[in-house]
This record gives structure tokens, C-alpha cells and sequence, in this order.
DNA sequence: CTGCTATAAATTGTATACAATAAACAATAA
DNA sequence: TTATTGTTTATTGTATACAATTTATAGCAG
């Protein structure tokens, strides 16, 4: 059995603690108290913190120490028109090589969605299971590996900030509509539609975060992105 | 002044010398070489490397060491698929908001592009600055300082390989020809143009790489990006 | 009581030292 | 001659130690 390097173990440990809120955004992040959390020493720390920093999901400021960012306005713009664009290119791509078996995959998973959703008590996690089935399906199949990296470091800029928010239960109603819709945009092999939906999906996301995100909005930013959908 | 630390200025150098060849594909970089070159200790070179290596622009075997990525079919796919889409986006986001004084920059440039290349004796590096400039400008414009790493980073992964290759003449001379159409498209206010050719463009030196790294090709992995441009 | 300065504590930045592992090579046996 | 094994060497992985800088705090002057 192959086991990652302490480096490696640091890095996924940090950027979880990151990404559920156990470090939260504008707090810093001390080499020791990682290390002695870890029980190792604090170069391999710092260099899991130096791997972070390259990706943008710590900042350094120099002499200070490293912190979880703090995302203005222009951030969330930057990050959620990237991975707009991002999703678009992962359906286009997909769509070029799917196969009935797959489409099929991703239909039952859409079932599931539905069925959980429908349910009386509605058990978020396990939605969230089968959604994160759906993306990671669809990024499997269009077999682009830094596409997926690049839409993760994405997903991870944001997560902190969403996390919560994305666990409400009206933000479900309107993504099961989305998949539906998607699903039955590739079944027809409506393209376009296809990458259009799954853009305004995408999208769908910011307008929670704002919601819930209030003070740092004003919707003159948002429907600057939004609009063209 | 503010001067950049130890371990940014070895990330700086290390990166330099894989773009410019020093360090070739597949070649090991070792640690205490770049420590005696840079007459520092291992660690912070050891951390610049950790950066490069969370970027995609080395590559580590455990326990052997890093290395410069040697590319496969494959890994150039993704690559120029994921720069053409983030090429567009570029475009769309700078048309959204490009003043004609702006235009007039740019338009700018390419007059000077065009001068160089009828000169008699073309100054290639004389055009790759501009060339470099155009794109960093319209960059620029779009203000999105992630998808400006994103590409930055997919460039650099692949110019290892294509650095000597850009600067053949014949590269130069439809290379050129997108600037120009490319300008007029945004004169004209034309946004689907402007990035059909833009992305187009980024294409287009894919064909150069092929034509320079024959052996790691074959028609049926190109046609299956370029078609739908 | 407020503001400044100096000193001390905490944290990062860098260097040195040691441990572990893998590659290279040589020696020996088939 | 060739394959295999043991030894050596080189390189990475980790820990410890020290230097430099920044921040917090206490003391003192106004």
C-alpha cells in the first residue's frame, strides 16, 4: 500500500481544516500549532503551507506568517466567471465522447438526487454525496486532469465562505432543476443548451453566497456575471 | 525597495531556467545544485520547488526527486484545450469593458507587429515583445487576476518545448494575421469573432509544436480540438 | 490618563545536521 | 559471460538549532 509523504498528509490536512471552517478566513495559521497538531516538525509544514500559498488557498504576508484569504468582491468575480467558464468547457468536452452507458450513469444519479430531495426529511448529506457524484462523473469523462485541478482550487477558494450555505434546503430545489434539465439537454444532444444550463448552475451557486454572504454584495457586481447567461 | 524573498527569488530562477531550456524535460533538478548556484541552503530551495511542483511545473518521484515534465499527447491536449477556452474567456471579458482609447492600444501594437515582420530582416525578439504585450494588455483589460495565472501557468508548461520552435518566421507570419483579423473583429464590435480567432490563435501554435515534436504526434489527437474552432 | 519608547516574547526565515532510501557499482558465483 | 547480491555513494526526507523580524507589553515621561 502506497502512503503519501508527511508533506502531502500536512497539505490535505490544512486544506480541510480550511476548507470546514476549523481555520476560518483571516485567521492565521501557525507552523507550530500545525506541527505539534500533527506530531511532526514544522519544516514539512512549511513546505505543505508553500504548496497552498502556490495554489492561492493561504496568503503569505511576508515576516507575518500565512493566513485563510479573506475574498473581497473582485475575488468572488474573478473566481465564480473562471469556473462558469471552467464548467462550460468540462460539459462541451464531455459531451464529445460521452456514451449512453455514461449518460445513463449520470441519469440515475439526477433519480437519486430527485428521490432524496422529494423524501420528507431530506438528508442533505447524502444529496450532497450524489451531487458531487454528478460533477466528478462529468469531469471523468471529459479527461481533462488540470481541468479538474484548476475547477477544485476554485471550489476550494470559495468553499469556506460557502459551506454552510450551500447545505440550505431551498438551494437544493433550485439545483435539482438544473440536473434535470441538463440531463435532458444531453439526452437530446442539445449542446448548447447543455453548457448554457451548466454555466447558469454554476452561477446559481454565487447567488446563494450572496445571500447569506450579504455585506460584501451589491448586486451591480453580480449581474455583471450573471446577465449573459 | 521591496526585495522578494529567498525563496520567491529561487522559484523565479528555477521556473527561468525551465522555460529557457537549462533545464531540459525529463532532466532531474537537484537540490543542492540549485543551492550552490544560488549559494543559499537547501530548504528555501527545497520550498521553491514544493511551489513549482503544486503548479504542475515539476514533477516529483518520491524519494528520487524532481524533475522537468516530459509532456505526452495527452498532457498537450489538455493543455492547449484549456488555454483556447481560457483565451476566449479573456476576450469576452476584455470586450466587456475595452475603451477605444484602448483599442487604439492595442491596434497599436499590431501596427508595430506588422511593421517588424515586413521589415526586410524581421527582429524576431523585437516581435515577441509586442507580441507578449498584446496579450498582456488585453489581460490586463479582462482584470481577472486568477485567469491570468491559470493561463500563465499552462504557458509555461508548455514552453519548454515550444521556445525555439515561436520563433521560426513562417510562425510569425500567421500569427500575424490573427492579430489583425482579431482587431478589426473588435472594432467592429463583433464578440463572436474576436474570439473564435483568438481562440483560433492559441490553436494555431499548437500546429507549430507538432510540426517541431513530430514524433509525439498524430493527426487524429489534433483534429479532435481544432474543428470545432 | 495618554502616548511614546524600550524591552521581551512569539513567530517566521534560514542554516546545519542527521536519517532513510534508492541508485550505481563491484564482487562473486553459476 | 551473466546474473545476483552486498556495499558504497548520492540524494532526498526530516528534525533540530539559530538568526532576524515583528508584535505585544510594560515602564516612563508628558
Amino acid at each position: 500500500m502506497k502512503v503519501d509523504s508527511i508533506v502531502d498528509r500536512a497539505c490535505q490536512h490544512i486544506q480541510e481544516w480550511i476548507v470546514t471552517g476549523r481555520f476560518k478566513p483571516g485567521e492565521q495559521i501557525k507552523e507550530e500549532n500545525v506541527s505539534q497538531r500533527l506530531e511532526i516538525s514544522r519544516p514539512p509544514v512549511r513546505e505543505a503551507l508553500k504548496m497552498l500559498e502556490a495554489t492561492g488557498l493561504v496568503v503569505r504576508k511576508p515576516r507575518r506568517g500565512v493566513f485563510v484569504p479573506l475574498l473581497t468582491k473582485k475575488d468572488v468575480w474573478e473566481i465564480y466567471t473562471l469556473k462558469a467558464a471552467l464548467y462550460e468547457l468540462v460539459t462541451e468536452l464531455a459531451l464529445d465522447v460521452i456514451t449512453d452507458r455514461q449518460v445513463h450513469e449520470l441519469e440515475t444519479l439526477v433519480a437519486e438526487m430527485e428521490r432524496i430531495v422529494s423524501d420528507d426529511s431530506v438528508d442533505i448529506l447524502e444529496y450532497q454525496k450524489h451531487h458531487k457524484a454528478f460533477h466528478s462523473r462529468l469531469m471523468e469523462i471529459a479527461g481533462n486532469g488540470r481541468l479538474n485541478a484548476f475547477a477544485a482550487n476554485l471550489h476550494h477558494q470559495v468553499t469556506p465562505f460557502s459551506y454552510k450555505s450551500l447545505q440550505q434546503k431551498e438551494h437544493l430545489l433550485s439545483s435539482i432543476q438544473y440536473h434535470r434539465k441538463i440531463i435532458e439537454a444531453i439526452k437530446k444532444g442539445d449542446r448548447s443548451s447543455a453548457c448554457r444550463l451548466m454555466k447558469r448552475h454554476v452561477l446559481d451557486a454565487l447567488l446563494v453566497f450572496r445571500d447569506i454572504q450579504d455585506a460584501v454584495w451589491d448586486k451591480g457586481l453580480l449581474s455583471s456575471i450573471v446577465v449573459k447567461g
